[in-house]
DNA sequence: CTGAAAGCGCTAACAA
DNA sequence: TTGTTAGCGCTTTCAG
């Protein structure tokens, strides 16, 4: 008959007829006699007893949870950071918190707020833009967080971004070396730090290749597939022989917009991306991208953050704890596929 | 000066020369003096508190999380079932904890126990395979679960279903009637509940069709975008006009295989899918899809949880809580696109 | 080696 | 209306 709950401590003490105390020690490994031994973990199997984690957590001050709150779980970029996080912290017996922002800088605050009611230890942020609200919040975090993305300097926060200035360039030099001269961009909101960045690459490539920067040749717009497709529509007067786009979503839906308009890729424009996601290779054509080290990126914050919780249980409120701020930068990669090849002569 | 450590009530309750009740009572919305409402609120202002979840969880025997399997994160059918989830769980006030299972069973039966340990107060879960261990441990779970896939009579657990039979006959009819006659079928693994059901179906459809079961024409392989090209490329040879896969990601490899081999789709060969995820709009060309309710099944299921939840905080161990189990089912329905257009004739 | 007891932060009786 | 107090389940001194 059960008396009505989950076994505790408490029903295994009884049962074993020792002591809550010696319960918790036998379980939790530490040394006690033989029979004592023996007859607690009889009683916790025959209970099937499971330790209760809220318990642990309120008088251990620590719920081994640790959160990633990124702008949108339908991107694969932020689906390949989760999968190295995930191996990171799970190696180390965290649960993960996945938390889709929606790139609402609200929400972005909200979550590190959240850090406040303990529901987990630590937290890695993947902030969109970076607002003077997220500056005073970051600084006033309650616990350890690790930002994927640059940081204005003096923000007493880890952080691990990627060189998307240089990806940029990258993209441009290789679009010009294989031929195209009207290189177009299609960019996000240049509000935010990514858009940003990623112009500022663009235009030091086309200054390199001794190209013109030409305003009619460049839209911005959001993030996403929907977008890069009315982009694509939106350029093509301009008579681009090229569309370099911001991230891979752009790209698919600047490359379907082509397609479906007749158009070939990349025998009449090349079209390439950024972030070599997932959806660079399932493209058709099988996209041109700049890998950012995103899974690389995920790894690295969550072993930054790792490496905040290690001694430091919860760390007292405002003063940070540990060594200085650290910033890693995961170089770019230019990843070439079909999408642009060098521009044949047209079929006579 | 911190006393060292985040503020609670007990701080409240010195700042504000009150009782540690007084404050709980006003914080949670009591009625209190309108004096000290006034000074409770202020103390706690000043002192930027915020609640610990995990008191408050250890006290009222919940913790407001609730927690989703699924087999793969990167899958985009289960990040429309996170979106629905999210948006429902949400509103009801339950943070949500994602957790990829990457399809192991012994995973699915992990985080089945991890519901004993309190960490979450329910569960939804995409299993992929139902053995005997999942059905025992569905049966002794310690906390309500609602599973979204097929379960066998007799488990009782409240489920929501896709009605894949008839999703993947409506899909072979759709194909017959644009006049595809030798159409072959990209399976899952066989041993799955989807990759059996879908295999029904198809059956089924062929046989209403009067089109004859050709076994050569039929591959069973992984759920994937990579195992979907492999598996095209080694249908070719038996001639098929047209390739009906079991889901969109093997839709997706199958269509890029032919392409990458100069065929056409549809001109000499047809596609389609199954579940009307992201994939089939982004895939060129665009795929024909079986919308299997993804969405609308992830909304129900978390519909169905927190019904469950109402009302009684913390089931007790053993018996289950509420009404017998419920089941619902999502009707399928076919998106047409590009994919599946009618063959032409092959250019003069 | 083992047991009694304190206490993590909070809510909810019960008293005053 | 307010304060005192008893736990929620667990880990961890501190005695024995």
């Amino acid at each position: 008959m059960p008396d009505g709950g989950p076994p505790t401590i408490v029903s295994i003490a009884e049962r074993a007829g020792v002591s809550i105390a010696s319960v918790s020690r036998v379980l939790n490994g530490q040394g006690a006699r033989r029979d004592t031994t023996e007859r607690v973990r009889r009683a916790a199997a025959e209970l099937g007893y499971v330790p209760n984690a809220v318990a642990r957590s309120l008088k251990g001050g620590r719920t081994r949870q640790l959160t990633f709150a990124m702008p949108d779980i339908g991107n694969p970029v932020y689906v390949a950071m989760v999968r190295a996080i995930q191996e990171v912290t799970k190696a180390a017996g965290y649960r993960l918190l996945l938390h889709s922002t929606d790139a609402v800088a609200e929400d972005e605050l909200a979550v590190l707020r959240s850090l406040q009611d303990r529901t987990s230890d630590g937290l890695i942020l993947v902030p969109i833009r970076i607002t003077d609200a997220h500056v005073a919040a970051l600084g006033a975090a309650a616990g350890p967080v690790v930002v994927i993305g640059s940081l204005p300097p003096g923000v007493p926060v880890d952080s691990v971004r990627a060189d998307s200035v240089a990806g940029a360039t990258l993209a441009v030099r290789h679009l010009h070396a294989t031929g195209r001269r009207r290189i177009a961009f299609v960019n996000g909101p240049a509000d935010t730090v990514p858009g940003h960045h990623r112009e500022l690459g663009y235009r030091a490539g086309l200054a390199e290749c001794g190209l013109p920067y030409r305003p009619e040749l460049v839209v911005r717009t959001e993030f996403g597939v929907e977008a890069g497709a009315r982009a694509a529509r939106r350029l093509l007067p301009a008579g681009p022989d090229a569309l370099f786009c911001a991230n891979d979503q752009l790209a698919l839906g600047a490359a379907h917009a082509l397609l479906a308009r007749g158009l070939r890729v990349p025998a009449d424009l090349a079209v390439a991306g950024m972030d070599d996601s997932e959806l660079a290779q399932v493209a058709w054509p099988p996209l041109t991208s700049v890998d950012l080290g995103s899974a690389e990126r995920g790894r690295r914050a969550a072993e930054l953050l790792l490496d905040r919780l290690d001694g430091r249980p919860a760390p007292p409120g405002g003063e940070r704890a540990g060594p200085a701020p650290r910033t890693t930068t995961a170089p770019p990669r230019l990843v070439v596929r079909a999408s642009t090849a060098p521009a044949t002569d047209p079929k006579p």
